[in-house]
DNA sequence: TTAGGGTTAG
């Protein structure tokens, strides 16, 4: 059953130990890297008769490569021979193998030797036994782990309350927590670490209910406890109390410590909760741990998903040594602000430094793409993660492809991509396909994917509210009306959507139609306002969005009260002219608000950040940095899908020209649809040149409007 | 020489 010490690998040679060695390098010729260059029974012998010959203290070797060598060879009792003759006890020596397997990575090795020792009769101590438990839970070896259990109540050292935590330990991490929680509560005394195992190990079976009680029976609890709750309410999704436990932990006067920091950092990036994240950052700052770049990675993160991707561009920069998370942090971000050409170009610097993306870097690079358009170079990244890194790509990465493919409206080869994928497809690989069916009309293939949607999860309402809007843009309501029915008789309610504000450290939360808002009534006026001028600059409501079944007017009614739309005229109503103003979407943003937050951006003069339940949308001079898909009709016929990478326009001139299409963009590269009419920007002039005409452009008398870049636009406002 | 908490994807 043991392999021989060649085919394992080896602990690394300790240091020398030169407060116990007698002898400085001058009375050592040899040198001590002769000494501790065995890797074998015979080299042991050589360097051990150096020691006798030369009468340098045995100290000199490194015994837990003897113990190494010995344990896994014929010559176990020339390890004892050398062992009785160094003043240690010679337990001392095998432990310090044991601890050398256990904490490193080889911990089947720690068992071996156990094993091997057991068969020479060396008598365990209560190291040995924490050791090999260590090595048990790391492995969930729970039949290795009864037998050391047994062998800790035989020799009696289950009073010693380090051996019996790390029992529980063991129980928890083997998946037999009620084995633990058993231990636990017949434990004659415990300790904070006692309470901690189980807090944390019941928190990693999910049972976040159970780990808080036992939070709030514990005698007394260590910054180890709260951070091991907080983290934990952040893993099981509840940034909320997260924060909540945060506030209560600085009542209690604990002082938070680097991994407290990260956890809150995480949950004020899950609650896109600005405010308390830049007044951890000043903590953190504050108590020296700016080099610490767990911490930085986690800014990168918080200060990305808070919309201020400026800030975690700082923070990155500033980073002496970056790690792979980082550089994934920022390539993500980048790619979820629709920054994928700066995304690409941090790859291509991380790679030229030698940093060795991993599978989360990946998926950061392909939703670049998938925003820009960019099929060939997302289908070259999805071969090359393989072929050059050895990454195996998983769900998320085959999600990415099916979305890059989908939203290119390469619907074919993304569903053909889903039939051969080597894994089974979730609901975000068929999600994705769907998304591209709405986005390119295709009725029949999202019948396809929802078929598999709903028998994956057949209550998730959103997948029965695409299908209606695939219908109700290809006018067949009937099948609308049918989607309706199927959702009402299998009692799937639709999400409520909210949206949210923070303004001076107050959270304001709008659902739609929001009377509940102390400010409610002033909002309702000033959008009144705010809508003349949108229309007097083109707007007209995209109702196609409704999906109940009323009248044009009760629509555009319904429309108005978007939870998005409330926030933002609060917001208005509530910042300083011209500061950003940033809000929260738990649903995605609907098309017609999109439109709406455009044009608002340029109205108002304002930045406009949205982060909904997918993405940012940084509205700004009435344009969005998501990028749309132009999509180019001509009558019926889909022409073209071009993506959005090209140089944006002026946006007075976007306002009245494309202010009345449901799928226009903010951006222009060759041709615009606009009510049937085919606009081309001029090769020379780039003046546009209507293919057909207009008689929206008549009335506006803009035939003579130029398709300024905006790049330009912006030098001339410099 | 021994036990407990941390970052990027969703």
């Amino acid at each position: 059953m043991f392999s021989s010490a060649a085919s394992l690998r080896l602990p690394p040679s300790p240091k020398p130990n030169h407060r116990n060695s007698q002898s400085s390098s001058t009375e050592n010729p040899i040198g001590t890297d002769l000494l501790y260059s065995f890797n074998t029974p015979f080299e042991l012998k050589q360097a051990h008769s150096h020691i006798i010959k030369t009468n340098n203290p045995h100290s000199l070797l490194p015994l837990s490569r003897v113990a190494f060598v010995c344990a896994f060879s014929p010559s176990f009792n020339y390890a004892r021979q050398i062992f009785h003759r160094v003043e240690k006890p010679e337990i001392f020596v095998w432990n310090s193998c044991l601890k050398t397997f256990a904490e490193g990575n080889s911990p089947i090795d720690a068992i071996r030797l156990f094993y091997r020792l057991r068969q020479f009769d060396v008598q365990p101590d209560t190291f040995t036994c924490s050791f090999l438990l260590k090595a048990c839970s790391l492995l969930s070896d729970l039949s290795n782990g009864r037998i050391v259990h047994g062998l800790v109540l035989k020799l009696g050292f289950q009073s010693d309350l380090f051996v019996e935590n790390t029992v529980v330990h063991m129980y928890a991490c083997c998946g037999v927590i009620d084995d633990a929680r058993r231990l636990f509560e017949k434990m004659p005394q415990r300790d904070v670490v006692t309470w901690n195992i189980m807090i944390t190990q019941l928190i990693k079976l999910g049972e976040i209910g159970r780990a808080y009680d036992l939070f709030t029976q514990m005698p007394e609890r260590s910054v180890r406890s709260w951070t091991a709750m907080i983290a934990g309410y952040v893993q099981c999704g509840k940034p909320k109390e997260a924060i909540h436990l945060f506030r209560q932990m600085e009542e209690a006067g604990e002082k938070p410590n680097e991994v407290t920091i990260v956890a809150v950092l995480a949950a004020c990036a899950d609650l896109g909760a600005l405010d308390l994240g830049r007044r951890v950052h000043e903590y953190s700052n504050r108590c020296g741990f700016k080099r610490n770049v767990r911490i930085c990675n986690t800014l990168i993160d918080m200060y990305v998903k808070c919309g201020c991707l400026e800030v975690a561009r700082r923070v990155f920069d500033e980073i002496d040594e970056r790690t792979v998370v980082s550089w994934s942090a920022m390539i993500g971000g980048l790619a979820m602000h629709g920054q994928g050409e700066e995304a690409l170009r941090l790859f291509s610097r991380m790679s030229q430094i030698g940093i060795r993306p991993n599978g989360v870097t990946f998926i950061g690079l392909l939703h670049a793409c998938s925003h820009m358009g960019l099929v060939n170079e997302g289908r070259k990244f999805f071969a090359s993660m393989t072929r050059d890194y050895g990454i195996i790509p998983q769900i998320e990465h085959y999600g990415c492809m099916v979305d890059l493919l989908s939203r290119a409206g390469n619907l074919q080869e993304a569903h053909e991509f889903i039939k051969n994928m080597p894994i089974e497809p979730n609901g975000v690989v068929w999600g994705a396909l769907l998304g591209g069916c709405k986005l390119h009309k295709n009725v029949e293939l999202a019948e396809e994917a929802i078929k598999h949607l709903l028998k994956l999860d057949p209550l998730n309402d959103g997948y029965y509210v695409v299908l209606s809007n695939v219908y109700a843009d290809a006018g067949r309501w009937e099948d609308t009306g049918r989607v309706r029915k199927l959702m009402r008789d299998r009692g799937v309610k639709k999400t409520p959507g909210w949206s949210s504000i923070t303004i001076d450290g107050v959270v304001h939360e709008f659902v739609a139609g929001d009377v509940a808002h102390h400010q409610a009534e002033e909002i309702y006026k000033r959008w009144e306002k705010l809508l003349q001028q949108m229309k007097s600059r083109g707007y007209v409501p995209d109702t196609s969005v409704v999906l109940l079944d009323m009248d044009e007017d009760k629509k555009e009614h319904v429309l108005y009260r978007h939870s998005e739309k409330l926030a933002l005229v609060f917001g208005l109503m509530n910042t300083p002219p011209r500061t950003p103003i940033r809000i929260m979407k738990n649903l995605r943003v609907c098309e017609d608000c999109h439109s709406a937050l455009k044009l608002i951006s340029a109205i108002a003069a304002r930045e406009i950040i949205v982060r909904d339940r997918n993405r940012f949308h940084c509205f700004k001079d009435g344009s969005c940095s998501c990028r749309e898909y132009c999509v180019i009709w001509e009558g019926d016929q889909l022409l073209e899908v071009i993506p959005q990478v090209f140089p944006l326009c002026e946006i007075s001139v976007f306002v009245n020209l494309c202010g009345f299409t449901r799928v226009w963009s903010g951006g222009i590269k060759i041709l615009l649809h606009l009510d049937q009419t085919l606009i081309k920007p001029n090769e020379h002039t780039n003046k546009p040149e209507r293919l057909n005409d207009n008689p929206l452009l008549q009335e506006d008398g803009k035939k003579d409007i130029e398709l300024k870049p905006l790049i330009e636009h912006e030098k001339s406002v410099k």
